[in-house]
DNA sequence: TGGCATGTAGACAGAACTGTCTACACATCA
DNA sequence: TGATGTGTAGACAGTTCTGTCTACATGCCA
């Protein structure tokens, strides 16, 4: 496991260090692998208290959805509005994330699929973050034509998984055919995966 | 964690009674979430016997991809020709699947998502599953007509984790939607998630 | 002045984890 | 007959995990 994380914020308090930190290390080795003393040693801080603060390793996995759903969907809705405002945002907005070199897939997806069966809390999270996803994405579509939101977040979901284990740029592909087969546009032009990304979701902001 | 799991074989081998039991437990409670002595305990095993067929934990990972990626494979191409054999079967096959007690979204996700990084192997096999899967989709397509097989595979991933982590039906029917639209078909008649399942891919056999 | 929140340091308990060890039993096959 | 493969039983080592404990320091505010 490596160890080298972006550095914390100068003056934040306990609590933020323990939050970025978990966040950093949850989303990169996962939560399972990721345990209370990596944590409270990165963060620079004790395990008194870390606990005084999240009770249980539970409740600092929730803060951690918590804090990444607000994080990213502010990066989200930043990246859709810089690249244009509408659906043709969506694809070169996933390219970008997709190019981070912190990109480790949907930390929402990969949190149900290792804690959703044993902290239901987890689980609700998630679903909550697709939802508004897929409501900020309706925001991009036309009005009053009668696309497809839902078929679009879902394809992007499937877009970020196959970027996971497979490759960035053919997922991109994939999904620009899709979104233009779905709005009857043309398929969206691909911004290669060596773009500048001025914003990362990855990283605390 | 719930111990009820379905029986194995009679007369199976102790290697077999070990890949079986590490299958569901694997699949249904996750890997890290797995000890090695719940898996002996459930196969009626000793240490042991375990640890002479398979080295290590990780040995025993891989081996629990590859068998779940041929029996997988296996009751996919089953579903899909019980269910007509071109490209309408796709969403009928998945909501078999779906509906399915035991679905807990794609082994190979989950997997890529919980130990990826830490075992390369795992990633690696994720890949291949995905790709022969793309590619078994792809002989559903009329030939010659420049059918998309990679964004329909990219959108099965994308109704596969909202189905574990959202709404089934939901995601049948924004599948059924996309399919359409990247084959220039209707959409697809969504079966209702509790058609009986003959042939399931979360148990063995 | 006193109470309280927030922080530090580090030992400790108790459990679970992977993996190793010795010692023995039984069947098969050369 | 003897080697080999496959199985059993259960103790054990060494690590890591979550969570608790005592004891002390500091700053803020009533």
């Amino acid at each position: 496991m490596q160890n080298d994380l972006p550095p914390l914020p100068a003056g934040a308090s306990a609590r933020e260090r323990i939050l970025l930190t978990a966040h950093a290390l949850f989303y990169r080795d996962g939560i399972r692998a990721t345990g209370i003393d990596r944590i409270i040693a990165q963060a620079s801080v004790t395990k008194v208290t870390l606990y005084r603060h999240f009770p249980s390793k539970d409740d600092l996995v929730l803060a951690f959805l918590e804090y990444r759903h607000r994080q990213w969907m502010e990066w989200f809705a930043a990246a859709l509005s810089r690249n244009g405002g509408d659906i043709g945002a969506l694809v070169p907005t996933l390219g970008e994330w997709f190019a981070d070199e912190g990109f480790r897939g949907c930390a929402f997806i990969n949190s149900a699929a290792e804690v959703g069966a044993s902290l239901p809390g987890a689980a609700a999270i998630c679903r909550r973050h697709k939802q508004e996803m897929t409501a900020w994405l309706a925001t991009l579509l036309p009005p009053q034509e009668g696309l497809d939101a839902s078929a679009i977040a879902q394809a992007v979901d499937g877009a970020i998984v196959r970027a996971q284990c497979g490759d960035p740029d053919l997922a991109l592909r994939a999904l620009s055919r899709t979104v233009a087969a779905l709005t009857g546009g043309q398929a969206v032009q691909c911004l290669s995966a060596g773009e500048p990304a001025v914003h990362r979701p990855g990283h605390a902001s």
